[in-house]
DNA sequence: CAAATTTAATTAAACGTTTGTTTAATTTGC
DNA sequence: GCAAATTAAACAAACGTTTAATTAAATTTG
């Protein structure tokens, strides 16, 4: 990569950071392309300079960072039994959300709109695809007396379920856990919290030994 | 209540439910008063001169079907062991999330904004309380030995959790249950399932015999 | 290697729409 | 005939986008 695609790149990227930021906690529709561009520190035109328009602008911010299937299974692949399998994910999945916080708020906020767009259908399929995973490794671990019978899809859906309402709704999460403060909530103390959590939860609940 | 006051009434919560509908499909912002003012049939002027803004609008359908604490603690005094108490309230949760999940999903969506609003601290502050009972019922059932010993917090998250990615992510838990129908997904066979399950995962993590 | 030329990046201003709200006139029901 | 309900029209403000002009960078040329 050459020296000014790489300057562009930045500049491309900065955008995306500062629009990313904005849809996640106003939404597409309240968030002007000119708050964009006065937050970014760009002219207003720049956003359709190089996106085109600002639908295309929210549509690069989301596809940029899902969650590829190809990594889980990548992660996961190095482990043999289904609970350490599992319990990768549980890391993996904990991560991610933490990390890119945001970036699931605009996810799932997407998904609670009941009007399919071509982006929702990109998002849900992505999203089933890492669902799948999860549940095929389940149904392997139940297969192999690893793991209880349990309601499968339901189990998933917990896992996900969890981590995306600690890491989405932290107003209210921040007053159960009574810390009053959003950068402890998504510390590593905390984050380690959730981790340990989730894996006892899912020992309990498949039985595992 | 006299019968030009009914049907006042019954005008303002026509509008309020087109309204409630509209803003759970594509969120506040993305809904203008012309489009709820055709889809109610009515003038565009109405909407001022009933509620006083759109704001105000928005605020009336929110707080209109909140889930008083009061209800779940009525509901659940009749019932003397936390597990039933814990049952119970999986069971109302379910219900009201399921009857009301239009609104559930206008609920966690402000949740997700991070600028605090006056509205966002009332929804905030309502759903603690409803966390806070929860947490208690079954923190009172560790004590009396009942449950084991587990992460409370965590816990009530996850039964919340659920229920919540359940009733507001229909288009992905769509594909993962295989339904492809949206109505049987909210239908009384899958929402027994989904009880069923939150009560066996309870159960199981609890270590209620 | 500097000057000339072309391309890309950036800007301020203006575009036509749509927004929420208000006004002032009209209709309705009692 | 009077008050409440309803209407169409108009309001300024904000929206996403485009334009045409300007600056900066890259490339070509002599």
């Amino acid at each position: 990569m050459s020296s000014e695609e790489k300057i562009q790149n930045d500049k491309r990227a900065h955008i995306l950071d500062v629009a990313e930021y904005l849809f996640a906690q106003q939404g597409f529709e309240a968030v002007s392309i000119r708050e964009i561009s006065k937050a970014a520190d760009i002219n207003i035109a720049m956003v359709s300079y190089y996106f085109g328009s600002k639908e295309k602008l929210y549509e690069a911010v989301v596809t940029r960072k899902l969650i590829s299937s190809e990594l889980i299974l990548h992660y996961i692949e190095r482990y043999n039994c289904s609970t350490d399998k599992l319990f990768a994910i549980v890391d993996l999945l904990t991560d991610k959300f933490f990390e890119h916080r945001n970036m699931q708020t605009i996810i799932f906020r997407e998904m609670a709109m009941e009007q399919r767009t071509a982006m929702a259908e990109l998002i849900a399929n992505q999203l089933h695809q890492n669902f799948t995973i999860i549940n095929d490794v389940i149904q392997k671990g139940i297969k192999q007396k690893e793991f209880k019978k349990v309601d499968v899809e339901l189990t998933v859906m917990t896992i996900i379920g969890i981590v995306k309402i600690y890491t989405t709704s932290s107003p209210v999460v921040c007053k159960v856990l009574k810390t009053e403060d959003k950068e402890l909530m998504f510390s590593k103390q905390y984050k380690l919290r959730l981790k340990k959590y989730l894996k006892e939860l899912l020992t309990n609940h498949l039985g595992i030994k």
